[in-house]
RNA sequence: GCCCCCAUCGUCUAGCGGCCCAGGACGCGGCCCUCUCAAGGCCAAAACAGGGGUUCGAGUCCCCUUGGGGGCACCA
């Protein structure tokens, strides 16, 4: 095994095929930290071998949600290096020699047999109570015979010749030895029929290729993993450190989350694709915090962590292989941490595109005014937009129930609402200070209650019932139209 | 069905044989503060799945049971 402080090269290895997931972006996070601890390089290469299933635009918004995330990667498909093509589909031939390589050795062969014998002898053995398995009708077919069959453009994959008997032992970083027994494997396809190679053959062969010397992956691999390991043996080559993680249960523990549950979730403003929770609002500290928080732990009370604090403390071995529960409030939670640790300049651009998403057009200044009175009082970015609307609108609605004051009559509202006015037309620092002075004196002098005066005031500027501390609101709303809002209330009483 | 993995509060976890009548966090409940909403402070409830071993001593090691999860494709 490697020591701490030798370069680890590590890749992660995901099929275009739609979202990235909230579990394929921890295993990317556990991979840049480990590569970024230990001055090593970390590999995204595309594993598009399956023709059929690539998705339009997924490479693209995969790396668009790493980067958002703040995981880049030294060497890949769109910035090259030392290893490359790191797209699968650009290694085609590359599979094909290293599969004839394993023909040569005999540890791989021809195989002839049609998709409807194969699914009639699975079917059988199943009847049969039997392991769904290949036959091995072809396993010993007289070599050069198959090999001119195969050279006369029969149909035709290529199999991997699985020992019967023995044991094949993977050594899991987290788990230690696991012990499969061979009988128990299948002849698995190394190579299919259009010519292109399986994640079982392409995924080694390029980690063999690329130096990878950690192979950090779902645990969801660990039922192939022997398959793996067989391979790795068959050439000869030195496997690297497996590590399998553990998946990631819905939120009640019950289970991995079906597509159906995973699109229900947005209902309530979370999901498990970063790209949505972008959209919902949610900083990219956040996710990774949280996300690298499940399944590892640093020690029994740090919680708030920074990418670059992660780099310096994440440890493989501290990873836990119990599945974890997703738990959004505490995505929440962190969320809040964030936002808290962010100063108003950078906060107030995060929200530009959440108040331009509803047509306000704001600027950088007004954003940074709101932030220091919005960032401990919101969850999400987009609640900013809820909570400060009312600042950018020219118009707001007031409703005659809501101004008039809990126990007092409409009569009696309108006359302290005057009155009011009048304190607020006659402030001439409009400071946050002297507008609290001057208001809170006459609520005294009135003889009212906190909550009977500035709730009054609230409605009145700003048409809503929760807003950030009233006196920031008016300072930031300007003296103009707070009397202009104050007025129009009045008048509708 | 077969193979494999896992097992501490509802959830994420600390715990690597005595420091634990089990600690932290989220959430939940209560109190304080308070112009709304939050934030903050304080307090509370809440767990070692069960059974056998090993040991002077077990949440910690071993075995079994149970429970949960994952996998059994010409997908990854």
């Amino acid at each position: 095994m490697m020591s701490q402080n030798t370069p680890y090269r590590v890749r992660f290895a995901p099929s275009p095929t739609g979202h990235v997931h909230l579990g394929s972006a921890r295993t990317a996070l556990y991979d840049y930290l480990i590569a970024k601890q230990t001055q090593g390089q970390f590999i995204l290469r595309i594993e598009d071998t399956d023709r059929k299933r690539l998705v339009e635009g997924a490479e693209e918004e995969l790396m668009k949600s790493m980067r958002w995330l703040g995981i880049d990667w030294d060497e890949g498909s769109d910035k090259g290096g030392p290893y490359g093509p790191y797209r699968q589909s650009e290694r085609k031939e590359i599979y094909q020699k290293y599969a004839h390589e394993l023909i040569k050795k005999d540890m791989a062969y021809y195989c002839f047999c049609s998709s409807e014998r194969l699914a009639q002898v699975r079917q059988e053995k199943q009847k049969n109570k039997l392991l769904p398995h290949y036959d091995g009708f072809c396993r010993n077919l007289d070599k050069a015979e198959a090999e001119e069959r195969a050279k006369n453009g029969e149909s035709h994959v290529i199999r991997f010749k699985t020992p019967k008997q023995g044991i094949t032992v993977v050594h899991d970083l987290l788990r230690g030895d696991i012990l499969f027994e061979n009988s128990n494997l299948d002849d698995f396809i190394l190579v299919k029929s259009d010519g292109w190679a399986l994640y079982h053959l392409a995924a080694i062969v390029d980690d063999y290729l690329m130096k990878v010397t950690h192979v950090i992956r779902g645990s969801e691999w660990l039922p192939t993993s022997p398959l793996h390991s067989l391979i790795w043996q068959a050439f000869g080559w030195e496997e690297p450190v497996w590590v399998h993680l553990s998946v990631f249960l819905k939120p009640s523990g019950k289970g991995k989350m079906s597509k159906r549950e995973a699109a229900d979730l947005s209902n309530d403003g979370y999901s498990i694709f970063v790209k949505d929770l972008e959209d919902f609002g949610y900083l990219p500290e956040a996710v990774i915090n949280w996300v690298a928080l499940m399944g590892w732990s640093y020690d029994d009370h740090t919680e708030f962590f920074t990418l670059e604090d992660l780099v310096e403390k994440f440890s493989l071995k501290k990873l836990n292989p119990s599945p974890a529960a997703i738990n959004f409030s505490k995505l929440d939670y962190f969320n809040k941490q964030h936002i808290k640790a962010l100063d108003d300049a950078d906060l107030g651009a995060r929200f530009i595109p959440f108040f331009e998403k509803e047509g306000f057009s704001v600027t950088l200044k007004e954003m940074e005014a709101i932030a220091p009175m919005l960032k401990d009082r919101i969850t999400t970015l987009d609640d900013s937009v809820d909570m400060c609307a009312f600042l950018f609108k020219d118009e707001i609605m007031h409703s005659p129930e809501s101004l008039v004051i809990k126990g007092k009559s409409s009569e009696e509202t309108r006359q302290l609402g005057i009155g009011a006015l009048e304190v607020i037309k006659n402030i001439s620092d409009w400071s946050i200070d002297t507008i609290d002075q001057e208001l809170t004196q006459y609520m005294n002098e009135q003889s009212l209650t906190p909550k009977e005066l500035f709730s009054f005031l609230r409605e009145a500027v700003s048409g809503q019932r929760v807003t950030p501390p009233l006196f920031d609101c008016m300072q930031v709303l300007g003296k103009e139209r707070t009397i202009q809002r104050v007025k129009e209330s009045l008048e509708i009483i």
